[in-house]
DNA sequence: ATACCGATTAACT
DNA sequence: GTTAATCGGTATA
């Protein structure tokens, strides 16, 4: 059974919920070079304008990540280091800038193209910025909607149980002070995965 | 107009 | 364990 993730999902107001009922969920980019998909097995809350390590801490608002405000199911991607597209999925309600960074992805359909997009005879997407290569994905798609749009989430009812997940602290985010320390990072524990979804 | 820096990665030692 | 690569976003003036 293949469900397109509903709005409800997204605009409920625990990002930190989100985030580990993101684990599991399937990235859906379907381009000329075919359908590519991945399971999500990290990500990383960004809880809104009192997050010191949020794109949005204390209200900032840009062009860049005007989708934060958006209504919650909106893709926000952003370039990272002048190298890497990162993507996002935006929560809550229209006015309200939380955001899911997804980590990680145990690659499912599309492999050849996947790997064709990675340069390479393997195939790595353990990684926000790879993820978003293997399926394609750059900041031109931000603001699309993943309900509508080139890059949606399917419910596959992939489940796994609860001594898979792991909980911690954000990567890369020690700028943040205090909020570095948040256990906002989700992920299904890498032993669990074959080698080769590392 | 200018300066600083990052929600990272890959290739090193 | 360390570090170079790389450039758009953001703040400052």
């Amino acid at each position: 059974m293949k469900t397109i993730v509903p709005r409800s999902f997204y605009e409920r107001p625990d990002v930190e919920t989100i985030a580990r009922e993101l684990l599991g969920k399937v990235i859906v980019t379907e381009f000329d070079a075919g359908r590519t998909t991945g399971i999500i097995t990290e990500t990383e809350a960004y809880a809104g304008v009192l997050d010191k390590a949020s794109h949005a801490s204390g209200g900032r608002r840009t062009a860049r990540n005007e989708p934060m405000y958006g209504r919650g199911g909106l893709a926000y991607v952003y370039l990272c280091y002048g190298i890497h597209h990162l993507f996002n999925v935006v929560t809550n309600v229209k006015g309200v800038p939380h955001a899911v960074l997804v980590r990680g992805i145990r690659p499912l359909e599309g492999m050849e193209v996947m790997r064709a997009r990675r340069g390479g005879t393997k195939l790595t997407t353990s990684g926000p910025g790879t993820l978003t290569t293997a399926l394609g994905i750059r900041t031109e798609l931000s603001g699309s909607d993943l309900l509508t749009g080139p890059i949606r989430l399917e419910d596959h009812g992939i489940r796994f149980p609860p001594e898979d997940l792991l909980v911690g602290p954000r990567i890369g985010v020690d700028y943040a002070g205090e909020d570095a320390l948040l256990p906002y990072r989700f992920r299904i524990a890498p032993s669990r995965l074959p080698s080769w979804a590392r």
